[in-house]
DNA sequence: GTCTATACAACGATAGAC
DNA sequence: GTCTATCGTTGTATAGAC
């Protein structure tokens, strides 16, 4: 008990710490959303939050440190919504085009994933590890649903339910990249949605 | 003519411009794959080169520059080794199968690659113009290969061959992702040639 | 044309005062 | 918990030797 009653804002004068640290997540999930991971500089975090850096990494040790948190709190949001999702009758399949449609509507999440993902297969990289369970994760959830699948007589014949998995994941994450990449020319840029419902229908009879 | 005859290198006192590019590129290809583009500093190319790096900015005269010249060589490199493949008698699918086995014993290339085409989705980036180029390029190529198996009867029906294309570029760019992530558990590794031959098997028949 | 030397602004991170 | 001051390193720019 060190700080008498605040409002939560800094405006009072002296800082409260779990205010300050909800704010720093906040506008660190929007910074590294608008300009990228890399671009995002410490001081204009610390700066829009109204501290100085090292008062930042008071809170967060390092940029790597404030990186993991932004991610462990963006997957606690996703797994809610797909949940719900699961919950209003839409089968896995389903509910994974609807999460890819959701994330289309935020570029700048789908671009943090989409180079993080990619930097982090650095094994000293300081997500690494956070992704490297993400995708055991993810992975172990798809094969779950495709071996479901398989024993229904419905996966097609001669695939493995693990590299169905694997494929599905991989389609996510490179049509991901496609779709970046054509950002300023939308004439050519592809329907995540639609061709991961493709990918499917290519690995599902019925 | 300012310089006499030279060895080519280095020790002789003083420079043969056309060398140094080349031993640039060498160096900074290989330093890219090892710690990454955006972690890899000019002055450490150019310590290893053995010049400073001013004299780096006289070659090439920006970071991004450098990269540029990099991915250029990398490219001609690969294409003429795929061309071969075609000539020896392998189908286009299995040449792709080829080359990922191929990239599979330099995991530097593959995590400069991958790393980068992330990267690059951004419109400022200095390669994003590279990357939309060789996408287009890559993709017009799967998609001609897959209208010939449309015509042949041999691709699934109702699946459309620019989306067939898009997906298998996907897949593979995927699967590097789940390959990096892996290399230090190995038994949880994927085998990027089986799965893109298992896509394969899913889109065509016969 | 080839290169060294030097300078600069911005970055992540640390030390220590309050 | 937050600050000021500072450190080492980065990409880049310029001046000038040969």
């Amino acid at each position: 008990m060190t700080t008498e009653a605040t409002t939560g804002t800094r405006s009072g004068g002296y800082a409260n710490g779990r205010a300050t640290r909800e704010e720093i997540l906040d506008v660190a999930m929007q910074l590294f959303g608008e300009v990228g991971y890399r671009t995002a500089s410490l001081r204009e975090v610390a700066s829009r939050v109204g501290i100085s850096h090292p008062g930042l990494l008071h809170h967060f040790s390092s940029k790597a440190v404030l990186l993991a948190a932004v991610l462990e709190r963006r997957d606690e949001v996703d797994e809610v919504a797909f949940e719900a999702d699961l919950a209003a009758g839409h089968d896995y399949f389903d509910a994974l085009a609807i999460l890819i449609d959701r994330n289309a509507a935020r570029p700048g999440i789908v671009e943090l994933y989409a180079t993080l993902s990619a930097e982090a297969t650095s094994p000293d990289h300081p997500a690494h590890a956070y992704f490297q369970d993400r995708y055991r994760r993810v992975i172990a959830m798809s094969v779950t649903e495709f071996e479901r699948f398989h024993d229904e007589g419905r996966l097609r014949p001669g695939t493995d339910p693990l590299t169905a998995a694997r494929l599905t994941v991989a389609v996510m994450d490179g049509m991901q990249i496609q779709w970046l990449l054509a950002a300023d020319t939308p004439d050519t840029r592809p329907d995540m949605a639609a061709a991961l419902r493709a990918h499917f229908a290519a690995l599902l009879t019925s």
